[in-house]
DNA sequence: AGCTGTGTTGAA
DNA sequence: TCAACACAGCTG
């Protein structure tokens, strides 16, 4: 249970502002508050178990939550594991603090052992589409080790981020066109390159556009900080 | 001492 | 396959 883990990226789309935040190793994160059970509850729509029991709602004597995730089982202290069986054997994936990420735990080892229409916790999203891709990389082993030591989320950070950035790099690489094309602003006419050329510090550059633009920046004869 | 993860069992 | 439960054994 050691690792760095700084962002977490599987999973919840229901957050409102972005599709990342900031998390700790497993069995080291801070207590969730109550909106995490608001999208526990939407979640449980998508994972569509126990709807039975409605009631199960007023968990009035133990630790155990409401909201059952597949793969998820409590632990005595209040933290969670996360689980899988494959060929008549349990996988175990790891403690964790909240059942969120139990369940997302579960939902990228599930994805690697069972394929991508495999039942889930949590729906796809823009982010989490491209985590066949991740996967892909790395043997089973890899991907439930990285799971279970914590590292698989950073890491499949890492690749999106990259991925993002050599999209950017295509769209510059193949968008001279656009780099051409005419920005009238108040009197004056220019074109794109010219903001390039003329306009844009390195600074103003990587706020602006990203890692991208700077290479394109450093290209066409800027100066790297 | 606290916690993790395995052993086990019964339900689905 | 799956989760509930108990607890052995590991770790700090």
């Amino acid at each position: 249970m050691v690792s760095n883990a700084k962002i977490y990226v599987n999973g919840d789309t229901s957050d409102s502002n972005n599709s990342s935040y900031t998390v700790f190793p497993p069995c080291k994160r801070m207590k969730h508050d109550d909106d995490d059970h608001h999208h526990q509850r939407q979640h449980q729509q998508y994972h569509n178990r126990n709807n039975n029991n409605s009631n199960s709602n007023n968990n009035n004597n133990n630790n155990v939550s409401s909201v059952k995730f597949k793969g998820v089982v409590p632990q005595q202290n209040g933290h969670w594991g996360a689980q899988i069986y494959a060929n008549h054997q349990r996988i175990w994936l790891g403690t964790f603090k909240s059942e969120k990420e139990a369940a997302m735990a579960y939902d990228s080892a599930a994805l690697k052992i069972r394929g991508d229409d495999s039942q889930r916790n949590f729906p796809w999203t823009d982010n989490n589409n491209q985590e066949p891709n991740f996967q892909n990389q790395f043997t089973k082993e890899a991907i439930l080790n990285m799971i279970r030591d914590g590292t698989y989320q950073p890491k499949f950070a890492d690749f999106l981020r990259i991925q993002s950035q050599r999209e950017d790099q295509n769209y510059i690489d193949g968008g001279t066109a656009s780099l051409n094309q005419i920005i009238v602003h108040g009197d004056e006419q220019f074109s794109c390159r010219q903001l390039f050329q003329k306009e844009l510090t390195p600074s103003d550059v990587g706020i602006v556009f990203g890692e991208a633009a700077r290479v394109m920046y450093l290209q066409e004869g800027g100066i790297d900080l």
